[in-house]
DNA sequence: CCTTCTTAGATTGTCGACAATTTGATTGCT
DNA sequence: AGCAATCAAATTGTCGACAATCTAAGAAGG
């Protein structure tokens, strides 16, 4: 738990101590600062941004609802502990709800987000290209994709569900396990037939090939889990 | 804000002060003792819970994550207020979670659990008979359905998303739209073939039943949504 | 040497008080 | 009368202190 990036945070803001703690909370966690099943101590925490428990103490319970840390009473919060399994279920998630997100997308988007979409994906593809996927677009930029699917969809519920809770534990995910979409190029492919898809306004299709899309990475996942099981089967 | 029901906490009981406030304020607003729009007044409540405003601040922070209320920094939480359309995009998300829990729960769920299942099906199917519909099941009965298909997924994902947060949603607006499943035996007929394709190991069929299910219900308020626009543009 | 009990330290939970901000009513002006 | 500015009361946000509980180190006993 390094003090080095924020010791002080701004008082001029509008939002209250508790939402700004717990705002640079979040980053840290999904950036791996505070590792996870790491301890979130109380006195240190309120020590190194600079406020008092009452803020603080609020901003844990924000944190517990996003499922970021786990609380348990008169013990302290930690911060969740990954498992390969508990990834298998979000992309589980993931796909239903993209699935619809997707469906609703092909409905309900504008001409104007379909084509701003088709160029960013144009932006991804010159990324790859130039720096052979080891990029930020590798991390970020695939999300960026899929969080415009869902905005697309127009409904608010899908929204706050996927961005306002999955998506912090999906980036911490990935940093955790550094799982940059193992092959770029083929993802982008299918980045391109989905949004053809909901360009053609075919709602079926497009919840169709979105659900491959993110079951293809759940599948990828399952494969390193059970590699992983079978390690630990052959070394004991 | 009645101060009728309860004014003083369990002291005995482990947990927090915030969480048992937390879970009796969650109550009161799925029953609607705390009308939808009402403000939370922090003395209000303190004094009615007989306790300070720290841990009720805590509890406030987790209704805000839960969605049962939105807050707006130094002017006050108030509970969420409902909409017929918003309720429709649940039901969105609804279609594709549960279309998702039924899938799997098709593939994981064991067989005492749907033994067990078919027979609380057979307890709805009496109290439909006796009582003509109109009884606790309505209400609650749908939900025990829905919530044990989704523990058969054994996705703990899954369960925290519908149990933890969408399923509050839901009672709440059925308390608030008295919303009791309109055709109650056809609904049970349902749940009969969705059960079926569950214990036929048919993941397919099975979401696709489900989702066909939740959809309906869907429609029947979109229904409602469209006559209450046509009466609101006739009234002008 | 290992186990169990005790106790001191630290951490979490709760409270009451103070500061900052909003609200609504009153006052004064056009 | 209508409207803007002003001010008092109430409410939210923050803090430091105290109580309850957990944790771990060390003593006592087998």
């Amino acid at each position: 738990m390094t003090e080095t990036n924020v010791s002080q945070v701004f008082q001029s803001e509008s939002r209250t101590l508790a939402d700004r703690v717990c705002e640079q909370i979040i980053t840290s966690i999904v950036k791996g600062e505070i590792p996870p099943g790491q301890k979130i101590s109380e006195p240190e925490l309120a020590r190194i941004y600079g406020i008092s428990r009452g803020p603080l103490r609020e901003a844990i319970r924000r944190l517990e609802g996003l499922r970021l840390v786990e609380r348990k009473p008169h013990i302290g919060a930690r911060v969740v502990k990954l498992s390969l399994k508990e990834l298998v279920e979000i992309y589980r998630v993931r796909e239903a709800l993209e699935g619809m997100a997707c469906r609703l997308a092909a409905e309900n988007m504008s001409e104007e987000e379909i084509a701003s979409l088709r160029s960013l994906l144009h932006v991804h593809e010159q990324s790859i290209k130039e720096l052979d996927g080891r990029s930020y677009f590798q991390k970020e930029g695939d999300l960026d994709f899929h969080y415009r699917i869902v905005n697309g969809s127009k409904n608010s519920k899908l929204l706050e569900v996927l961005g306002g809770d999955l998506y912090h534990l999906v980036r911490m995910y990935r940093y955790q396990f550094s799982v940059s979409s193992s092959r770029p190029q083929r993802a982008l492919k299918e980045h391109h037939q989905i949004l053809d898809a909901i360009e053609a306004r075919d709602p079926e299709l497009a919840e169709m090939l979105m659900r491959r899309h993110i079951g293809a990475a759940r599948k990828n996942i399952e494969e390193k889990l059970n590699t992983a099981l079978e390690g630990e089967k052959n070394g004991k």
